[in-house]
DNA sequence: ATATATTTGTGTAACTATAACGCAAATTAA
DNA sequence: TTAATTTGCGTTATAGTTACACAAATATAT
């Protein structure tokens, strides 16, 4: 091609779990290469030549961390000149969700190193990548009020107030459990089943609960809309 | 640097106009280079290795057409690999609404023409850029009812029901009257003004009003949020 | 000139959703 | 055995939304 542009292009992924010990986790990895080597980073690298964006974001995490994601969608695309120190890089960001079941990020090739790290205890980052952990938690809580993705947080079978806890720590406000549960049961999309929760303290056991992915997409298709204000 | 990656970036720009007569509209330019020469396309072009992304865009839209944006945001990268028969292309697109008074294009250098089309009626496009504009039109829907950008869309000073017509155009659904005109002007940031509207048609001539932007950013630091479901 | 259609402005009543609570039941911890 | 903790279910007051009715001021048709 005629034009001379000397720009990278590179994917990274912001990937959230959450539990209700510790609360919201970031995965990173430990860079092995220059620049910021030994430093932490997102998970992340060059796309191919012939890969779609998503592709590419796929391709890394499994090389880097290998987690099972649950949800992913592209968050943001960085640009600004002097990110990368090496070179101009631009850099388009997914924003991912993942379950506790598949949180253990498996040894890996690529990276010295990979770990869930506490949003509230974070290494120094390596680029401007603590700006974007930043934007995509700004994601996270934007997003949880108008679309059921923190079930993508959860595992399959959850006591309720582990629901409840989620939303209190990602809308960093409180709620009142008798109203949360109240609105969340009137949407129609969660589900009591019949098992009792494992007990983890004192005080009443409880049932587990289900959230049903298949009658939240057909009450969607006829115009349904997902909103929790609680 | 090490890597070897032959993909190029651009920034392209999807602007959205608004008038009562002929509701939505977009900019589009006429390509005057293959690919796709002498064919409608959304206006944008290569990054420079200097300059941010925000910078490109500007620039590429003065080359191209010369109008006032009015609001600007980062809509979504677009980076399949075959969107361009040249090369790999990832693309950068931006969100913009103009206002009416800004809205002539005016002639231009790097543009065989440039022209607003509406919404109804767009020409074959180049590229993916009817899929992208698609997408634009998703974002200017929803974001349109919980912060108020509409008023980019409008004059300084409008009649009311130009407020009510463009919700309902954008929405794509009818609103009662008087319902939208309490639910607007009881969050506070619309005024009333000591002005008649200019007579358009038959009926009742009404007031002019105003958005306050500035009361709008007062409240919304104190936690106010806009929202417009009526 | 007069009647008709059109548009703006204001209001009210029924219904629905949200917020703020109370209290009993089932368990662990003291 | 008692106290503390957590779950489950409910009620009431307030706020917000929806569905209407009607008068006023103008252009348009007759």
């Amino acid at each position: 091609m005629k034009i001379k542009q000397e720009i990278y292009i590179t994917v990274d992924a912001v990937l959230f779990g959450y539990s209700r010990e510790s609360g919201i986790s970031v995965l990173l990895i430990k860079r092995k290469i220059e620049p910021f080597i030994h430093k932490w980073a997102l998970p992340g690298g060059f796309v191919k030549d012939n890969e779609s964006l998503e592709d590419a974001v796929m391709r890394e995490l499994n090389e880097e961390a290998g987690v099972k994601i649950n949800y992913l969608e592209q968050l943001y695309t960085f640009g600004k000149p002097d990110r990368d120190p090496r070179a101009r890089v631009v850099s388009v960001v997914y924003f991912g969700l993942v379950k506790p079941d598949s949180y253990k990020p498996s040894a890996s090739t690529d990276a010295e190193d990979a770990a869930w790290f506490n949003m509230d205890h974070l290494p120094k980052l390596a680029f401007d990548h603590k700006t974007i952990i930043q934007t995509a938690l700004e994601r996270l809580r934007g997003k949880i009020t108008y679309e059921p993705i923190g079930f993508d947080l959860l595992p399959a079978k959850f006591p309720f107030s582990d629901l409840e806890k989620l939303y209190i720590t990602v809308l960093g406000r409180d709620l009142d459990r008798r109203n949360f549960k109240k609105k969340v049961m009137g949407l129609g999309i969660v589900e009591e089943l019949d098992e009792k929760a494992p007990i983890t303290s004192a005080g009443r056991p409880g049932n587990l609960y289900k959230f049903n992915r298949d009658k939240y997409q057909k009450l969607k298709k006829d115009g349904f809309s997902f909103e929790m204000n609680a």
